[in-house]
Order: C-alpha cells, then sequence, then structure tokens
DNA sequence: CACGAAGTGGGGAAAAGTGGTGAAAATGAC
DNA sequence: GTCATTTTCACCACTTTTCCCCACTTCGTG
C-alpha cells in the first residue's frame, strides 16, 4: 500500500528520488506509464499485470480503447533504479507531465503518482471544506448508484 | 472502543503522544489521514480496510473517484509509534487540521480524531440544547431515509 | 507523601535525498 | 571504419531529515 505525499527536486538529467517507503515495495518490474490528468504513473508489476488483462486488444476492440491501449502501453517503460534509488523520467515523460525542477511523488494505494507543482496544488490539495464536499459527493453518488 | 477527548501537546518535529488507553487498541497498520470538517483522523486497521474497500485506481475509474483517491491515500499515513507512544504528524497533515502547540485527541467509537484548540471548540462543545436538537435532527433524518 | 505510569523535550546517530564528476556506451559525421 | 561528440549511468561526497534514545516533568494512585 503506498501512502502519503513526497516533493522532490528533478535535476537536469531528470532523475528523481523515489521515497524509500515506495522503493522497498517495487520490485523489478515495476512500469512507468502516462497517466490521467497529466501525471506519471508508477505501477508494481502485478498492478501492471491487472492493467493489460483489462486493455486486451482484439477484432471486437472498440476504437477509442484501442486507441487508448496504443498510448498507454506505446509510452510506458520499465522504471531502473540507481544506487542512490532515483529512477530517470524520460525527455517525452517530463514533457508530458510538464516537470522540471521539482515534483510531487504520490502513493495511491495501489500505484505511485508523479505530478507537477502546478497540477498537483489543483488536484491534490484541499481545504478542509473541498475535501468534506468531495468525501461526501462521492458517497452520495455510491449511495443512489447501488454501492 | 474509543473513548473521551485528551489535550496534548504537538512538539515542533510534529510529535503527539496518543493516551495510552488508545494506544494499547491500536496495532501496527493503524492509519492517519485527513477526515470530514478539517480532522484527522486515526484508522485501526479494520476500519481503515472496510472504509478504502472499493478503491483501487485503474484506467476504468471514474474522474471524481480518482479525484478522492488521490487526496485520500496522499494525505495518509501508516502511523509509527516511537518508544514513548508518539506519532508524528506530517507537515501536510498539520496544516490541514491547523495544529501546532496543542491539540485535541477524541474517541469517536470505533476511530481517533485529532483536531486543533479553536475546531473542536467550534464542533465539539455543545450545550444541552444544541445536542438535543441535533440528536432529534438525526434520528428523523434517519426515520423518513429508510433505514 | 511516595511511587509508578504517562507525557514532554532535546541531542545525536543513521538514513534518505541532492548534486556533481568521470568513465563507458551510443550516436553521428567524415 | 574511425574519430569526435553526446548521452547515459555508475560512483562519490555533501546536506538534510528522520528517528531512536535518554532524561526530565507531570499526573494519578496507593
Amino acid at each position: 500500500m503506498f501512502l502519503g505525499t513526497y516533493r522532490h527536486s528533478v535535476d537536469q538529467k531528470g532523475r528523481v528520488a523515489i521515497p524509500a517507503r515506495f522503493r522497498e515495495q517495487l520490485p523489478t518490474g515495476t512500469i512507468i506509464a502516462k497517466g490521467a490528468e497529466g501525471c506519471l504513473q508508477v505501477y508494481p508489476p502485478e498492478e501492471w499485470a491487472r492493467e493489460q488483462g483489462v486493455q486486451r486488444l482484439g477484432s471486437m476492440t472498440p476504437a477509442e480503447e484501442r486507441r487508448l491501449a496504443r498510448m498507454m502501453f506505446g509510452a510506458a517503460r520499465e522504471c531502473e533504479f540507481d544506487v542512490q534509488g532515483r529512477i530517470v523520467l524520460s525527455q517525452d515523460q517530463r514533457q508530458y507531465a510538464g516537470i522540471s525542477g521539482t515534483a510531487w511523488i504520490v502513493g495511491v494505494n495501489n500505484l505511485i503518482e508523479i505530478w507537477n507543482d502546478e497540477a498537483w496544488r489543483r488536484i491534490g490539495e484541499a481545504t478542509p471544506e473541498e475535501y468534506t464536499r468531495i468525501q461526501d459527493q462521492v458517497a452520495e453518488r455510491r449511495r443512489t448508484s447501488g454501492k
């Protein structure tokens, strides 16, 4: 389980330190991919396997799903850690996520997300009022849509 | 079962002592997260499991749920007790709950909440009249909405 | 009043994160 | 095919943060 938010620096070579708490849960075969809302997502092998199961292409696959699968799998890469526990974000990945200088590294239960400052401020930070409202909203939605 | 309110100090490192009565009911795997109305909530493992059960993030997760999952898990941490029985509140958590100097630690049946002075005075203290009114309000709401 | 348990505060060792340098590998030009 | 240039990655040194341990104070109890 990945929990917590960390702000780490990204140097000119695109290196980011993955928090030690996260790193020790990430075996080789961990994948980094593009994610929704402009973040990058780090998948442990089992979680990646789950995605592969969900997004399997075939002759009956609708166009939109084909597109998603191409983008997602096409842009993904295996993570390689250096001795200090850092991974290198490719030029392409940094551009996609708008990352330079610093990044937020966020544990989201089953996977990890990497965000640029501005996007995380918009998506992830919330006043108590906002947080309460969103929580109530999702709770209400679950209640009405039959759990 | 967690009962009672305690006022403890929060030092500059963000450490708070959890009351001994509470601590002895909290096994490893206890989680601290943001809660509604600006408090922090301490979940014993079973309570946390029940709470977050559904929310596994994947490419098929709807937007609202993604947002909530990011905020919820991003702000949560596993509690780690030192030898004195204290936990560390992260910078982010302290800011969210407006905590510095002292905090109220409140047992609320199945979980524990942590409040700043001012918020707890507002939320937690009530005159007999208020108390009665709120009780009746909740009872009425349950009656009308089935259950 | 004395004793023990619970809470508070601070200092130091160890771990985690950051930035830079140099060697090796890959790429491209001639 | 060779040489030069650029990129990549492994290593090293430094800074910062975390957390572990010790000592003191306070509170409740016998």
